[in-house]
DNA sequence: CTAAACCCTCACGTTGACGTCAGAGTCAAC
DNA sequence: GTTGACTCTGACGTCAACGTGAGGGTTTAG
C-alpha cells in the first residue's frame, strides 16, 4: 500500500508518515519512483508509535523500543540494561502522569458537580470578571 | 512573600509564575517597587494551576476555571453553560489521555517483562542495528 | 494520451509553556 | 554606604511533532 492508504487506516497524516520515517521509525520499501511502500506490519507499528507518542514518550526513545515489538505476542524483549532502565524510567512517568490526570479530573468533577448557590448564580454574569472585579477574561475563542 | 520564596515552595520557575500572571492566572500585589507580593493563597493556586497544566489543560481555560475553586472544600460552581461544556470536554479529554497511558504502559511492561530467548539475546548486541542491518539507531544522548 | 489523483523532496511556519540573557532598579546586612 | 542577593521589564530562543505550501514527477482511469 502507498501512504495516502496508510494514512487513512491510521489516522495519522502523511506528513506524520515521512516524519516517523525521517526519525527512524519506519523504513517503507521504495518503488523505482520514490513512492514508498507500506506493509501491513506498518499499520500496526504505527499505531504502537501513536500510543507511544500520545503517552508522552519521544521518538528517539520509541525508536528503541520498537525492535522489540517485532511480532506481537511474542516479541521481543530488551535486551539493552540501558534500554531496560530507560523503560522503567518511562513507565514512572507514565504512573505519575496518571496520577496527575486523576488529581486534575477529581479537581474538574468537584468543580462540575458542586452546587450553585443562588446568589452566586446571580452575581457570575458569564460576561464578567468574577474577583476583584478588575479584569475581564482573556479572549475566549473556539 | 516574594517571587523566590513562592517558587522555592511550589517548584515552578520564577519565569513561569511570572509567566502565569501574564496570562491572568496570578494577580500578586505591588509593592512600591514593583515587587510582587505574593500570599499563603498563591501557593494553593500555583499547585492547581501546575496540576491543571500537567493534564493538558490551557492557560486560557485554566484561567476560567480558578475563580470557581478559590476556597477549597466550599468552592463556587461554574456558572456559564459554556464554561460547564468546556470542562465536560477536558474531563472526556483526560479520560481518553489516562487510558491511552494505560495501554502504553501495558506495552511497555510486556516489553520489560517479556522473556529473552537465548539466541536473541546473542544477536542484540546493544550497539548494533536489529532489523535489516541497513542502519545503525540514532544519535544516543544521555 | 491526457487529466485527475496521488506522490515526491525541500524548507519555512506553528504552537505553548516556558528558558535565558541584557540592562537596570531594590532590599538587607554589614 | 556599599556590596551582594534579589527582583524588575522586555524580548528573543527553544523544543517536538507536525502543518503548509512550492514546484515538480507518477499512476491510472477514461
Amino acid at each position: 500500500m502507498r501512504i495516502g492508504a496508510l494514512s487513512h487506516l491510521t489516522g495519522a497524516s502523511e506528513r506524520a508518515l515521512r516524519y516517523y520515517e525521517e526519525q527512524g521509525l519506519l523504513r517503507p520499501l521504495r518503488r523505482p519512483s520514490g513512492y514508498r511502500e507500506y506493509t501491513d506490519d506498518h499499520v500496526h507499528t504505527v499505531r504502537s508509535i501513536r500510543t507511544l507518542l500520545a503517552a508522552g514518550l519521544g521518538t528517539a526513545t520509541i525508536a528503541e523500543v520498537l525492535p522489540c515489538m517485532v511480532d506481537e505476542g511474542g516479541q521481543l524483549a530488551a535486551a539493552c540494561p540501558d534500554l531496560l532502565a530507560d523503560l522503567a524510567r518511562e513507565r514512572n512517568r507514565i504512573t505519575a502522569a496518571m496520577d496527575e490526570l486523576r488529581a486534575a479530573r477529581e479537581m474538574l468533577d468537584a468543580i462540575i458537580a458542586a452546587p450553585v448557590p443562588p446568589e452566586a448564580a446571580q452575581a457570575l454574569d458569564c460576561d464578567e470578571a468574577v474577583g476583584t472585579g478588575a479584569g475581564a477574561p482573556r479572549t475566549r475563542s473556539s
